[in-house]
DNA sequence: TTTCATTATGTAATTAATACACTAATTCAA
DNA sequence: TTGAATTAGTGTATTAATTACATAATGAAA
């Protein structure tokens, strides 16, 4: 313990940027802080890194206990350290940013945690640097969004072409041809039709389809450009 | 001092990938570790977080340290955490990398670390898990050079085409068609066409260039495809 | 003056992106 | 039962971008 001699020690903290998509809207998971400074304040879900686990397994730690889910997509964002982040005394932040459906989870709100969706376009305000995590979070997303087939995640396992696209428009807060949207989709070889139809959503029905997990492991990180001049859409 | 009680404080080091480029080959900037445990193995520059810094301020501390160089292109890549990955305590590493114009520093390299410059594709063993920063460096320079003009940052203020194409073949170890990797380099319109020659490569001669700051700073950000097919590079 | 290495440039063919409009299916109400 | 309303689903022509490919110009050195 403590075998660099005179180097200081510091907190590090885990924060989860949670992103949902109800089929309408792109929402963000976020908890009344149970803690003093700012307790009763919103916050995104966080906690303190612990002394055998590594930041991933932190990550997943804190979401399944707020959630309950496990096998979430996650990834590390980006580390805050701003010597005067938190008031309290000296702690880093590692941000991660997390996409979970939100069917899985939206009936059984954690209520330890006082948690809420709200709309990605209305979050309340947010302690320390959490709007700063949040902004990066979706200029991130929105980011990989435009080469890599990342927002699948957001949705169950079955879903419409119509709802995909809703779910891109959000993303970049714009609207696109949907003759065009389906046909660079469908040329990506990544969904499978389904026998049948959503008629939740309109009179005629639209068909299911399913991700080829087998495909979309493969080429994750091929740059696919799903959206048209993404640079457009990105500042 | 410590009042979020009960919580584990951790060690922080910052470690620094650094590429250079020398006109032929990519290279990295290494030293030989000053103390123990390892010391005299090859290692990534770095140092612990102080008190009163941010990560980045450590990052440019370090970096300045090594090469006396300030205001080097410089991005947080990740944060490393695997509680066993420095055997003496428990220390978070956050990495960095940077691009250095190797001309602006060959010379005076600080005999007080060791410092020594390897080809990239011949570098020693390095210690801990710096070989997995390192690689991770490499995976995310490649990836952002194929959509963003980066790579300028390794190059001195005036350099020709051929440079830089020599530039971008070592990157994604390849080579590229000559006619049109000028004709989309120069569509662009990054580049600021010189009077002089280069005449030290070949006996004609190229036309020097130079970077459009403004152009460059405004355009950083779009995408702009630098690359033909980068996932087939990527991998 | 010939040879050599390197720089510089053009064009045709292919592929990808874009813009744009109608028909099909179903429900609901008249 | 008919028609009005709504959303899903598809095709084509135009434009832009990418690719493949070869030769001439330069100037130093032999």
């Amino acid at each position: 313990m403590n075998r660099y001699p005179g180097e200081t020690h510091v907190l590090v903290a885990v924060d989860c940027i949670i992103f949902g998509f109800d089929g309408n809207d792109i929402k963000l998971l976020v908890v009344q802080r149970g803690l003093k400074p700012e307790k009763g304040k919103w916050s995104l879900m966080g906690g303190f890194l612990q002394p055998q686990e590594s930041l991933d397994q932190a990550a997943d730690r804190i979401l399944k206990k707020l959630t309950g889910l496990e096998g979430v997509y996650m990834e590390q964002l980006q580390t805050f350290s701003d010597p005067l982040r938190d008031p309290v005394e000296r702690t880093l932040s590692v941000a991660y940013f997390a996409l979970i459906d939100i069917h899985q989870y939206e009936k059984q709100l954690s209520t330890d945690y006082h948690a809420e969706w709200f709309l990605l376009k209305k979050t309340p305000e947010l302690i320390f640097d959490h709007k700063k995590m949040m902004e990066m979070a979706k200029r991130q997303l929105r980011y990989k969004a435009a080469l890599h087939p990342i927002l699948f995640e957001l949705l169950p396992a079955k879903f419409t072409i119509p709802q995909l696209q809703i779910l891109y428009e959000g993303i970049y807060d714009t609207t696109f041809d949907n003759r065009n949207f389906s046909r660079k989709v469908l040329s990506t070889e990544l969904l499978i039709k389904q026998k049948e139809k959503d008629k939740a959503n309109s009179k005629k029905g639209a068909f299911y389809y399913k991700l080829d997990k087998r495909k979309y492991k493969a080429n994750f990180q091929a740059f696919l450009n799903f959206i048209p001049n993404p640079d457009k859409l990105l500042m």
